[in-house]
DNA sequence: GTCTATATCCTGATAGAC
DNA sequence: GTCTATCAGGATATAGAC
């Protein structure tokens, strides 16, 4: 339409690096894709790390405004927080900005799970640190909706947590396809209710033996009671 | 050591992999690691990617069989099977694969969580081909497990407890660093015990509102009793 | 701001001697 | 099986006209 050159550059970049990867998307086919000139990303942004930084840039800040704002919402009240809430405060956005064509379509939910992957120095740098206060108030909130949970033990279900995000949002295809077409991930509302319920739970789940207390005496995997081994 | 050019070829590539991505390592790079001649990537293999693909090959197989064959030894007796230990038949191998130095170090499992995620073609065909039969055995699992889950249900969750797991394994440093140095990734007990009590919960929780059922008339987020937004 | 043209370098792949 | 030398093409980046 009538965007300007920058933002074409943009969306073509953010398009092409969620379909082929971003090593393997030259700055000619974004270029191509975008109507512009060659040159035109090394006058807009200077190299193509820059261009890369500013596709994430673009998306993030939002996304992680809006997980902040909808957890603020639901702590302004001063009573405490359903679990379900704070999770819920912090998937959403992933798949709204994720469907929103003006927020930038799926495509980058895609490419958000790729990235948090790759090596990407610099990139990855820019990840981590906004990334960071988010976590902080996420990791407070659950602190308080699970209070028998230590800190740490927190941090790390909220690792988990990411993780099934992550997967989920990133890759929409494969579980269609494994699934044999029985999953459909365009359901939105089905997927994020599942998770939902899935992470309450696991978030929930009972602590294992106290930190430090070893296994039972006899390993219970590869010494079955039935005895010997292939 | 004293191990082969083509061995060498492999090792070389799977750590330069994990360290920098598949794209960004050169076949140049990878023959100068491995001591050995740019044209015996060629000579060996063909070409890059089928050199990438037996690197993967030579872990997946593996570390696949290792799962299959953990299940195997649970289900011997006819006895229910408990869903710690699926979760564990599961979870663990990814664990002692990237320990031991025999089978590959830890460098594997990382590379295995990136390329989960890389939109790599053929490499993609390789990995959901490998992973489809151990994914219908512990599938099947689970739903003696969990027999008041549908499939549709079951297939879900795996898809999450895979989310969860990938996360986990790819980026052990992500971790240290977003808590502060409080959670050690080093730590793979404690990590592997957190993992499946989160992941028992996960599975095990009650399911959400039945299918089809709308939210509730007013929505809970977006118009907090509170009222006003930002 | 946008273009053409080009510099410089690096990539995967191959031919052919040893 | 291993080497050298090289090909052909694509990559990022830049210089300079308009």
């Amino acid at each position: 339409m009538g965007s300007s050159t920058r933002e074409r550059l943009l969306d073509a970049a953010e398009r092409l690096y969620s379909e082929q990867g971003i090593d393997a998307t030259s700055l000619r086919a974004i270029t191509a894709a975008a109507d512009a000139n060659l040159a035109a990303v090394h006058y807009h942004f200077g190299s193509k790390q820059a261009l890369t930084e500013a596709v994430f840039g673009r998306r993030i800040v939002p996304l992680n405004e809006q997980r902040i704002s909808r957890l603020d919402e639901l702590e302004r009240g001063g009573e405490p927080v359903a679990l379900s809430d704070i999770i819920e405060a912090f998937i959403l956005p992933a798949f709204t900005v994720g469907r929103d064509p003006v927020h930038g379509g799926e495509r980058f939910v895609r490419l958000m799970g790729r990235i948090y992957t790759e090596p990407g120095g610099e990139l990855n740098d820019l990840l981590v640190q906004q990334f960071g206060s988010v976590m902080r108030r996420f990791t407070r909130a659950l602190e308080r909706a699970l209070p028998h949970l230590s800190r740490e033990e927190v941090l790390w279900r909220f690792h988990f947590m990411v993780g099934t995000m992550i997967h989920t949002v990133a890759d929409p295809v494969k579980i269609g396809r494994l699934s044999g077409g029985l999953c459909d991930p365009e359901d939105v509302e089905g997927v994020t209710r599942r998770m939902v319920a899935f992470l309450a739970g696991g978030l929930r789940a009972p602590l294992p033996g106290a930190p430090g207390v070893p296994e039972p005496p006899a390993g219970r995997v590869g010494h079955s009671p039935a005895g010997g081994a292939t």
